[in-house]
DNA sequence: CGGTACATTGAAGGGGCTCAATCCACGTGG
DNA sequence: CCACGTGGATTGAGCCCCTTCAATGTACCG
């Protein structure tokens, strides 16, 4: 991508740009708008808090590169992820729109970050309304992605829950290039996916050796392979279609 | 309210313009917006569905009266309620946004609904970016709810999951001007209950008990008591923040 | 080479589930 | 007026999935 001319047809150069356009066809001038959108590009080191609970914020973040996660810990010490951020996805929403973060989002690799101040999104919906509909449309498919994960944590069994978010993951990395066909590469601790799907360490560790016996994925190094897409989507009773079947782009056709 | 005149200062007059006016103070003009962004209301029959799962639709609905549940049925048959809609709610939201709805919507109560389609949303955001900005931080509030829903369906027992579930209502419903202090009335059944909160009957039946036991809450007919507010919030590890404590009106008033 | 981070495996216990019976309120029709 | 059906709540018994606790293994790193 260093080679690449960066003139007229260049298409969208950051993550986020990238995946709207994707999505919902952007013209180049939309996508002019979202690339300037992003102010003060910085560095966060893995392990590093983007967001803090408790905090106030006046912007939100889009992860350009590198993973997020976004959690609660509880008075206990237990923690609950909510999600996890990939590259092109915003953070700190909600938490702009609360006197305090209600969660806190730590880089769980390195990566970079840049604030999207929120008078900077109202601009937004000023001059492009179907840039605004298109963020909307985005924000819905986070909502969808949040209600698969509560059906996962209350109505499967542990080894339907780690089939279904690796799968998800898988799909999640495909749609922004990062994954190939039936693996990626992701730093998952067993104490992450423990985390994000309500199971002890001991006991995921356990399923994911299940399902290694079964030859249907394994994890190995960083590197997760899906040995037999089909048995373990059936599995997990898992339906991308939460992921990838959207109308908006046909729905903003009409006036684009 | 049928003996209020509609003339000048009369306020908004639907749950879905209230609400927002209650929080974002909406102007006199705006408010007009949105009550006429209301179409075709229609009446729906208790236990008749609003969103089936599986179909396609181009609006979504605003709920005027009554309650509604948003929800998945497995291929099991276990369902899991994703949430309980109040007037003043959306439902449809993301149905809308994909070729199939990815969850179905039943009427828990006799109840109002009318169409947004989403064409006019989108005039909405041409027409009002401030409005567009208003009804962002709503479903950025649902977000919130739904993570709570996951913290507490993945790291809370089964006393403290009910706990939480009927203060949130009690909050959202007070919100709306539809409980008191410490009662409200509600159509809810153990079977409802332990869909929302991936319990079975039996042990929501017990649970309930033993709050009743420890005089905590009190269910009785349709009608719920909370008896000990503050024992029952400790309980929960409840904190109504992410129900009333918003910064989008300040921020949007700099621009009012 | 000792320390840290992470994965693995075993044993024992418990919280919530399933299954099943019972009860109660209510409506409906003979 | 009572028999019956239905929807919902309650309570008990047994069990299982997953948790907790604990020990061990292993790779990496200062």
């Amino acid at each position: 991508m260093s080679s690449e001319p960066p003139a007229a047809k260049a298409g969208p150069t950051t993550p986020l740009a990238r995946k709207l356009a994707w999505f919902a066809g952007l013209s180049e001038e939309e996508i002019e708008i979202i690339e300037h959108l992003q102010t003060a590009t910085q560095p966060v080191r893995r392990n590093r808090e983007i967001v803090s609970e408790g905090r106030q914020y006046d912007s939100l973040f889009v992860l350009l590169e590198g993973i997020a996660v976004r959690y609660r810990v509880l008075h206990d010490g237990r923690r609950q992820v909510l999600n996890i951020a990939l590259p092109g996805d915003f953070v700190g929403f909600p938490a702009c729109f609360f006197e305090a973060a209600l969660y806190s989002i730590t880089a769980v690799t390195d990566a970079m970050v840049s604030a999207v101040p929120f008078v900077r999104l109202l601009q937004l919906f000023e001059q492009s309304s179907r840039l605004a509909a298109t963020m909307f449309w985005s924000f819905g498919c986070e909502a969808a992605m949040y209600a698969e994960h509560l059906i996962d944590i209350g109505r499967r069994s542990a080894i339907e829950r780690v089939a279904h978010f690796l799968l998800e993951l898988l799909i999640r990395l495909q749609v922004i290039g990062l994954a190939d066909r039936q693996s990626y590469r992701m730093p998952l601790t067993q104490e992450l996916i423990g985390d994000a799907l309500s199971l002890s360490v001991p006991h995921v560790s356990r399923t994911l050796r299940q399902l290694r016996d079964d030859n249907l994925v394994s994890i190995e190094d960083q590197r997760v392979i899906i040995k037999d897409l089909e048995a373990l989507s059936a599995l997990a009773d898992f339906d991308q279609i939460y992921l990838s079947r959207f109308r908006i782009p046909k729905l903003l056709e009409r006036d684009g």
